[in-house]
RNA sequence: GGGGGAAUUCCAGAGCGGUCAAAUGGGGCAGACUGUAAAUCUGUUGUCACUGACUUCGGUGGUUCGAAUCCACCUUCCCCCA
C-alpha cells in the first residue's frame, strides 16, 4: 500500500499504491475536480497531459448533484468522469467549514440546506462513508468537522472529540460497506483526518487517538483557514511525529507552493489545493521565477511564454500577450489554458521535489525555491 | 421649407439653481483567493504642491451671492411633417 523510499530530514519520498491507477508516486499533488471536472474547462484527459497522478472529488457536491446513487447506477466515478487514474473523494467535512451559514451540527452528523436548491439534507459519518462507496473512489476520507479560525479552546475540544467519535463509525461503515458482495469500491481505502484548530495539545491528544484505529492514511485538517501561514507550521511540527510513519499523511486544502515544500520539508506526502484552478482562472499563473498576475498591462505586448523554463502545452505554443488578451476578451479558453499551465506547473513542483529526494539534495531545493515561488514577476 | 428634441467626466447614461469632480453600468488600472456556493469578490478611475486647491458637463456671451442645471445666439446630431 504504502512504501517509503527514502527519508531526508523529515522529508519523505514514498510509493503509494491504489486499486485503480496503480502507483502513486509522493509526494504528490492530488489535482482537484470537486463535481467531477476540474474548473475552467480541464478534462480527465488532460489530466493526463499535465502529468496528473490523483484526481479529488467532492462528497457533498456529487451527493447533490447529479447524486451519488446516479453515478454507481453509471458505472461509478472514474468511468463516469473518464479517469482510470486513482480518485481521493472528499468527505463533505470541508462543507461544514465553508457553508456554515447553510448547515447545523449534531453529534449524529450535519443538517444542510442545499445551496442548489434549499432542500434539506443530513450526513453523517456513515452517509458520507456511503456516498463515497457509491463514488467508488480510491481513498475515502473520514467525515470530520474543518472548525473555523479563530475558534475557542472549549469549541475545538468539543468538535474534535465529536470528530474522534465520527471517525470510529466512518471506519466501521466503511469496514461494512467494503465487505458487502458486489460494491463497487472494493479496495476502497479510508484517512483520517487529524483536527483541534491552532491548539497543539488538542492536535496531539487527536492524532493519538485516532492513530489508534488504524486508518490506512491520515490527514491534517482545519489548517489554512485563516490562521497565519507560521501557525500552520507549528501545528504541522506539533502533530507530525505523532503520525504513524509508515502511513501517508495528507495535507488537506494546502496551499501555496511554498507552503507545500515547507510541509514536505514537516514530513507530508499528499497535498490537495483549489490554488492552481482557481488563482489560474483569476488571471494568477505560476512559475519557477514567481507569480504572473497576466492581467496586468504590462503583459500586453509580450511575446514571451508564461514562463520560459516551463515545458507545458500552453507554454510551449502561446505568448503571455496573447493569453492576457483571451482573459480580457472573456474567451473560455483563457480560463482552460491557466488551469492547464497551473496544474502542470503544480504536478512538476511535486516532481521536482520527488527528484531532489532521490538525489537526496531536497534541503537545497528547499532553500533555493521556498522564497523564490512567492515572488512577483 | 416647417416643427420638435438632444449635446455630461474613456463609453453609455443620471443629474434640471447651492449638499456636484458629478449617481449607476461598462471599460481601464490594481489587489484578494489555500480539503471550490468563486469564469468570483474588493479597491480605484479629472489634475495637482492631495484632511486643501485648481480646471471640467458642445461653443460664446448673459442672469444670479452661486450655473452641468436658467436666458440668448452659434455649432453639431436626431426625430416628425412637407
Amino acid at each position: 500500500m504504502f512504501k517509503l523510499l527514502k527519508i531526508e530530514g523529515r522529508a519523505r519520498r514514498g510509493q503509494f499504491s491504489c486499486a485503480h491507477g496503480g502507483v502513486v508516486q509522493t509526494p504528490v499533488f492530488m489535482n482537484v475536480g470537486t463535481q467531477a471536472a476540474i474548473k475552467g474547462g480541464v478534462s480527465a484527459f488532460d489530466l493526463r497531459e499535465v502529468n496528473c497522478q490523483i484526481e479529488l472529488s467532492n462528497t457533498y457536491h456529487l451527493h447533490l448533484r447529479p447524486g451519488d446513487g446516479l453515478i454507481r447506477q453509471m458505472g461509478g466515478l472514474h468511468k463516469f468522469m473518464g479517469w482510470d487514474g486513482p480518485i481521493l473523494t472528499d468527505s463533505g467535512g470541508f462543507q461544514v467549514f465553508s457553508l456554515a451559514p447553510l448547515r447545523r451540527i449534531k453529534e449524529e452528523g450535519v443538517y444542510f440546506s442545499s445551496h442548489v436548491d434549499g432542500r434539506k439534507i443530513f450526513m453523517g459519518p456513515e452517509e458520507s462513508m456511503q456516498i463515497q462507496s457509491n463514488l467508488g473512489s480510491d481513498i475515502a476520507m473520514a467525515f470530520d468537522e474543518c472548525v473555523e479560525n479563530p475558534a475557542t479552546y472549549e469549541y475545538a475540544k468539543a468538535s474534535c472529540e465529536r470528530t474522534l467519535r465520527w471517525l470510529e463509525r466512518c471506519k466501521r461503515e466503511h469496514e461494512r460497506l467494503n465487505a458487502l458482495p458486489g460494491t463497487i469500491n472494493s479496495g476502497q481505502l479510508l484517512f483520517g483526518i487529524n483536527q483541534g484548530a491552532t491548539f497543539e495539545d488538542l492536535r496531539i491528544w487527536h492524532m493519538e487517538q485516532i492513530a489508534k484505529l488504524d486508518c490506512d492514511g491520515y490527514a491534517i485538517g482545519g489548517l489554512a483557514v485563516g490562521e497565519p501561514t507560521q501557525v500552520m507550521y507549528s501545528i504541522i511540527d506539533a502533530v507530525e511525529p505523532h503520525m504513524p510513519r509508515e502511513k501517508p499523511r495528507y495535507l488537506m486544502g494546502v496551499g501555496t507552493p511554498s507552503n507545500i515544500i515547507e510541509a514536505v520539508a514537516r514530513g507530508v506526502d499528499f497535498f490537495d489545493c483549489v490554488m492552481p484552478s482557481r488563482n489560474g482562472r483569476h488571471g494568477k499563473l505560476f512559475t519557477w521565477e514567481g507569480t504572473v498576475n497576466i492581467l496586468n498591462a504590462k503583459y500586453a505586448t509580450d511575446g514571451r511564454p508564461i514562463s520560459e523554463s516551463c515545458g507545458c502545452p500552453v507554454c510551449k505554443r502561446f505568448s503571455r500577450s496573447y493569453l492576457r488578451h483571451l482573459f480580457k476578451a472573456e474567451e473560455t479558453l483563457a480560463l482552460r489554458l491557466a488551469v492547464l499551465h497551473n496544474l502542470y506547473f503544480y504536478n512538476e513542483l511535486t516532481a521536482k521535489i520527488r527528484e531532489a529526494l532521490d538525489e537526496g539534495h531536497f534541503q537545497e531545493f528547499r532553500v533555493e525555491y521556498s522564497e523564490k515561488l512567492a515572488n512577483r514577476v
